[in-house]
DNA sequence: AGGGCAACCTGGGGGC
DNA sequence: TGCCCCCAGGTTGCCC
C-alpha cells in the first residue's frame, strides 16, 4: 500500500488493533522481510517478544510501532505489502511474512507482501527537529500533513533543484508521501508538465504543487485511499473507492475532465507519467 | 554533491 | 495452454 493516504488508513487501523498489546510470540516466515533488521532474526523475535505497542505512527509512507521500552518497529509497505489483523486460525497467506500474536490471544498481525520490497526492522528512536523518529527515516522529510510541514520552505527547496519537478516530488528527503499516482494528480490540479524544470518554477507554482498534493491526499484519505485491485487494503481487507476520483494517474486516452483533451502517458523512469496535453503542455525545452 | 538509473521481487494481462 | 514481454502504488546503492 503505497503512498501516504494508504499508509495512514492502514496506520489508523493498526492504532485501533493493536495499542496498548503486548506481543507474545513472533514467526519470521521470510527472511526478506526483515533484511532491514541487521542483527537479524534471533534479536528480532528476541527482543520483540514482551514488548507493549505504546504508539502507532507515521511519516510519509513509513509507519511505526513505538515500544514501551523507547525503541521502534519499523515498517515500510514497499510496493505490495499488508498489514492485516486476522482471527487466529484463519488460513495463511500465499504471501505472509511475518505474524505477531499477542498475549491477550486477540486476532494476530499479519505483514503480507506479495513482491518483497516492504519489510520491518527494529530501531531506535531519536528526536530531529523537535519530532521523535526511528533513527533509520532521521533522512524522510515531514509529509504534507504533517502539522508542522513548512510549505513556504519546502518550496523555496523545491525551486532550487536542477531537475524535473516531478522528479523532485517523488524525493522523500524533500517531501515525503508521495507517489507516482499523487503526483501525477498534483501536477493535473496545477497544470504542470512533470518535465517542468523544478528550479524554473515560481514560487506561487513551487506552493501551488504542494499544496494540491495535501488536498487530494486527504481527499484520498477521505475514501479510504486508492485501490486498483486487492493488493492494497486496508487492516480488515478492505478496498478504498478514490481511483474514481483520479483525473490523470491510469487514464490514457480518456478525456481530461477539465478540457477534455485526451490524457496522454509517458515514460518516466521506468514507469508512467500521465497528464492532460492542454492543461499541462510540455515545457520547450529542458534549460 | 547531486542527480540518474538499474536492481531488487512476484504476478497479472495481452499478444502470438 | 504456454511463453514472452510489459507493466505495477517504492527505495537503494552505485555509477557519473
Amino acid at each position: 500500500m503505497p503512498e501516504l493516504p494508504e499508509v495512514e488508513v492502514v496506520r489508523a487501523g493498526l492504532e485501533k488493533h493493536v495499542l496498548g498489546r503486548i506481543v507474545s510470540s513472533v514467526e519470521v516466515l521470510h527472511p526478506r522481510a526483515i533484511r532491514r533488521h541487521v542483527l537479524g532474526e534471533a534479536d528480532f523475535v528476541g527482543r520483540l517478544v514482551g514488548a507493549k505497542i505504546t504508539a502507532v505512527c507515521r511519516r510519509g509512507k513509513y509507519l511505526w510501532f513505538e515500544l514501551a521500552d523507547g525503541t521502534a518497529v519499523l515498517a515500510h509497505l514497499g510496493m505490495s505489502g499488508q498489514m492485516l489483523i486476522q482471527p487466529r486460525g484463519v488460513v495463511d497467506e500465499k504471501h505472509l511474512r511475518v505474524r505477531f500474536r499477542f498475549s491477550d490471544d486477540g486476532p494476530e498481525l499479519r505483514f503480507v507482501d506479495q513482491r518483497t520490497f516492504g519489510g520491518l526492522s527494529l530501531t531506535d528512536l531519536v528526536e530531529v527537529e523537535g519530532t521523535v523518529l526511528p533513527s533509520a527515516i532521521a533522512h524522510i522529510a515531514r509529509d504534507p500533513l504533517d502539522p508542522l510541514f513548512d510549505v513556504v520552505a519546502t518550496a523555496r527547496a523545491l525551486r532550487t533543484r536542477r531537475t524535473e519537478v516531478k522528479r523532485a516530488l517523488l524525493d522523500q528527503t524533500l517531501v515525503s508521501g508521495i507517489g507516482n499516482i499523487y503526483a501525477d494528480e498534483a501536477l493535473w490540479r496545477v497544470g504542470l508538465h512533470w518535465a517542468r524544470p523544478a528550479d524554473r518554477l515560481t514560487a506561487t507554482q513551487a506552493r501551488g504543487v504542494l499544496a494540491a498534493a495535501a488536498e487530494v491526499m486527504v481527499e484520498a484519505l477521505r475514501v479510504g485511499g486508492t485501490s486498483f485491485d486487492a493488493l492494497y487494503v486496508n487492516v480488515n481487507g478492505e478496498s478504498g473507492y478514490f481511483s474514481r476520483s483520479l483525473d490523470a494517474y491510469g487514464r490514457e486516452g480518456e478525456p481530461c475532465r477539465r478540457c477534455g483533451s485526451l490524457i496522454v502517458r509517458e515514460a518516466f523512469t521506468n514507469r508512467s507519467s500521465f497528464s492532460c496535453p492542454r492543461c499541462q503542455p510540455k515545457p520547450r525545452s529542458r534549460r
